[in-house]
DNA sequence: TATGAAAATGAGAAATA
DNA sequence: TATTTCTCATTTTCATA
């Protein structure tokens, strides 16, 4: 258990500086292909090479850039059927049995709720059985009281943190 | 490169090559931090720099890796706010109204599910004012009979598909 | 703009089937 | 023996001051 374990656990260690327009458009376009060259990016968004690398440096050391990673196709590594998997527990002390749990390859996601459920986890797994098996360790952190899931039969989305907003995106939405 | 970009549906265009142990550890490494030097990577796996380049190529284009993006802090970007939102609709005919929603920036992802709902959105969003618009937009495609919002209080673990599986979990050391 | 490092490409050698 | 895949050497592009 004395693993340090970062891995994809938020950091926000940035200074709060407000991002301009100019950011938001960079990060959109590496949210996007990170293997952009800077030039080009430059290119995009009307500024020098070195102008953007400055930038980019900026925003990785805010934090706002958490990490530059692969996205990888889950079917192709083995993995096709992905599930949100809703979790009752009793009480608030999930924590000890939950940081065994994300040990597993198969967890992505384990976020706290509010609504009629504490714990929501988004896995991927091999197969109908590897689910199964999962379910039953994850009964087996104990205080668990009951489970949903939900199998996702079909993708039609699935992007990264985008950095624009609905208002500089369609200025005539009827958005109240 | 003049490329289709669809902004993260998925593709699969892949050859259906196994992957070997090689593979996985490669994919484990970019799945982490894609910044890495191949010859860095080449050194926790045990092969030269070019070598490693040739297998990255190889599952760039079988699909495998779908993609190289900056992963972005959701609060730093404005949008500190993470919810699910459950959608139950009538009948089948959600694609059109479907593809509006997705110009938005605050939607992540979008599933169609098994169980009790229909569809599943990610969101992520500044304000409960902001979801509350968002609801409202969804509402306004048609078809929709009720949603359940999940609100996000605080996020344990948020990390890119996994290359690993648990088996081979335990025999491959954490690749530092 | 200039320098250094790393990525990309090609040719030969070794291991495997 | 033929095919695949690694290593080595070279060129070119990009990051960084």
């Amino acid at each position: 258990m004395a693993e340090e374990k970062t891995d994809g656990v938020r950091k926000t260690a940035g200074t709060p500086r407000a991002l301009d327009a100019l950011d938001r458009k960079i990060l959109g376009a590496l949210s996007r292909d990170a293997t952009l060259s800077y030039a080009a990016i430059g290119q995009d968004v009307g500024l020098s090479a070195p102008a953007v690398h400055e930038r980019v440096k900026r925003l990785r050391a805010s934090g706002t850039i958490e990490a530059t990673v692969a996205r990888l196709d889950g079917a192709a590594v083995g993995k096709p059927l992905l599930a949100f998997i809703h979790v009752d527990t009793e009480g608030w002390g999930v924590t000890t049995g939950l940081l065994a749990l994300q040990e597993m390859p198969e967890l992505e996601e384990v976020h706290s709720s509010a609504g009629d459920t504490n714990l929501i986890l988004k896995v991927r797994v091999a197969s109908p059985k590897a689910l199964e098996g999962l379910l039953a360790r994850i009964y087996e952190v104990g205080c668990v009281r009951a489970t949903r899931t939900y199998t996702v039969l079909s993708t039609h989305l699935d992007r990264p943190v985008q950095a624009g907003t609905t208002q500089n995106l369609a200025e005539g939405g009827p958005v109240k």
